[in-house]
DNA sequence: CAATTGTCTATACGCTTGTATATTAATTAT
DNA sequence: ATAATTAATATACAAGCGTATAGACAATTG
């Protein structure tokens, strides 16, 4: 698990006296995620509903975030952190066998629907909510860009095949395939294949695009139609 | 305009007696757009604001629509005919200069700094509500993906080139490009000229791939790492 | 031990919400 | 004119919300 910061003091660094705290951070996430589902999303929680779940006074929940503005925040980065560790992962046991693409893809997709609540998150989020809730999501989704990008230049090199412009190429698959797996997410299980089918096919296109690019980047100035 | 039914009887046929209606669906709606801007999503309204808005009593909402969910389809297919009338107009203009891409990119980002608010739904308001609402989405993109396609057709046909999966090479377009204008929308006015070049680069990306693909559909499969 | 300090709960206030019920207002039909 | 019918409002209720305040509990420190 890549825990980068979940069990962090509370709000004031907790010296010597008082009582011991029997609620963590890591409880009312916990109860936060068990309320998320395909049709409850982080921005329809209230402070109580979450407080309820986890067992404890409403008030007891301002000991561990500012509000629930927090949460969702903290909620996004674990989900990015948890989902990037998952998709490295499928990514290496797709790097020795033949086909990335298909790989990260029906990887991404066998996630979508796991019983993980975190992609959810990721992938309804960003675009509803506060300032600070937008930006968490587009941070996570950076790091996915960046790590893919990574991948892109090594598989490039690997292939001996061209590359144009790494950077947006990744930006750009990234955020389709986080566009569709969010519509995926309410489609019935037996129409997943289809999806990824489809999916597989539209980043095969852009990866296609970016080597025919790098090969003659000319023919995107000289095509008046581009 | 391309209204296609805005004025409709309100729930049954209003036959004969009864006192005349001084409140249209369409005043409720306006009221509702009132509300929306780049920190208010359809799905954070309330019933009863709107109603305040709209200068109605709250129950006299129900007269118009069923219950929220109703306002926010009806919300979402009219931003939807609407963009797409917008979207159309600019198609054309571009489609007798050179570049259709570009002039379509700029058309769709110029219209999402407009005081215009319907196009704020459509970008964000996908992943969130109920599933009536997220269906409404859909269709409305789906509505965008059909056009483009036969953009496409003809374009393909113009420039005697290839066109690979027509129907995905629009729906991955179509996809990027709400995807890439739903973070736009939150972007200071002075970015959204770098994040236009960008979507045009990916785009072309994607239309040079599905014409290399077309040219040579053998690629996408003798090519192990695809 | 008592004092202090931090954790958690209990109670309560003011507000907003969706909607059920009853009433008034305006129009047409008889 | 009177009845019928539809539109809109007025009032009210129960529920849920965020949070302010105060007190109870448990641990540490003197």
């Amino acid at each position: 698990m890549t825990h980068l910061s979940t069990t962090e003091f509370p709000l004031a660094a907790s010296g010597g006296a008082g009582r011991k705290p029997v609620i963590s951070r890591d409880d009312v996430i916990a109860a936060a995620i068990k309320l998320l589902g395909p049709h409850r999303s982080v921005s329809s929680l209230s402070l109580r509903e979450v407080a309820r779940e986890a067992g404890i006074a409403p008030n007891s929940f301002y000991r561990q975030f500012r509000d629930m503005d927090e949460l969702a925040v903290a909620l996004i980065d674990r989900a990015g952190s948890s989902l990037r560790q998952i998709i490295g992962e499928a990514r290496q046991r797709a790097r020795t066998n033949r086909s990335v693409v298909r790989g990260s893809v029906q990887a991404f997709m066998l996630q979508l629907r796991s019983d993980d609540r975190l992609l959810h998150i990721l992938l309804r989020e960003g675009t509803v909510g506060s300032d600070a809730f937008k930006q968490a999501v587009d941070r996570q989704l950076n790091f996915f860009e960046e790590e893919l990008k990574l991948d892109l230049i090594r598989l490039a090199q690997a292939n001996q095949t061209g590359l144009y412009e790494p950077a947006l190429t990744a930006k750009a698959i990234t955020r389709l395939v986080f566009a569709m797996g969010a519509t995926a997410m309410d489609l019935p299980a037996e129409s997943l294949p289809e999806l990824s089918e489809q999916l597989i096919v539209m980043v095969r296109i852009i990866l296609t695009g970016t080597r025919a690019l790098a090969a003659n980047p000319r023919d995107a100035l000289t095509d008046a139609s581009l």
